[in-house]
DNA sequence: GTAGCTGCTCACTTTTAGTAAGCAAAGATA
DNA sequence: TATCTTTGCTTACTAAAAGTGAGCAGCTAC
């Protein structure tokens, strides 16, 4: 659907609505790319996500593994070694993480670009 | 990018920061789809999009405006008209906005799907 | 033994969202 | 003329969420 036809299409808003329902936040994204670079462990995606807290990150967590996007492991130990993995229902988000990373890209460009103008 | 080189972009994070700063929360994509499907007055908007109030619309939009995503006019009447309009920058988000508006429709063919399942 | 790491949770404060009401200016209805 | 409605909000209040700092059990490393 090109831009200018959105007008036309009476279901952008609802089907927007249902995934902002599950992933609109501030770090629900940021937590699945967390996880998709390879950082599986909670200390460790707590440390590669800046401004993050434990218990928020706690919480998503949580949330993501209800909405089926992650799947947390507990291989008992000693020592009990906890893991999170995306899981490939989450990858059918790439798209989003796509076009907003882009956006956040060129965004980052203009407010830089703007700011430097005489 | 393919979804599986994700890994290897040290962008991805601070670039999704960077978009999720402007554009994450539950009402700010929703508005402008409201904006760009025609609705341009303050309680038109606010009828279009179900279960908004006027305090979050009010708060959003001035928000909006300020990241240069929109913009308001007041033509002096009487009757004063408050019109708003998407500015062409936020045609940007188009991407992001088409991306988000299909994994709703698929998230809930899926949900859909799962609960009328054996 | 004591210092550190892990994966969290708890109590608390601050911020944000949501709810209901209202208000001034104007227009339409009667 | 009275009152009812619409518009574009704001205000006071409550509820929910986010952020802060501490802490804790279980383990390892020194």
């Amino acid at each position: 659907m090109p831009p200018t036809s959105m007008g036309h299409c009476l279901t952008t808003l609802p089907s927007l609505r249902d995934a902002l329902d599950v992933v609109s936040g501030k770090w629900k994204l940021m937590i699945l790319v967390a996880l998709a670079t390879g950082h599986q462990r909670f200390r460790d995606i707590e440390r590669s996500i800046p401004g993050i807290s434990s218990k928020v990150l706690a919480k998503e967590l949580k949330d993501l593994e209800q909405h089926q996007l992650v799947r947390r492991t507990v291989q008992e130990g000693p020592p009990v070694l906890v893991t999170y993995e995306v899981l490939p229902y989450a990858d059918t988000l790439d798209p989003v993480i796509f076009a907003l990373r882009e956006w956040g890209l060129n965004h980052r460009r203009k407010i830089m670009g703007a700011s430097s103008e005489a």
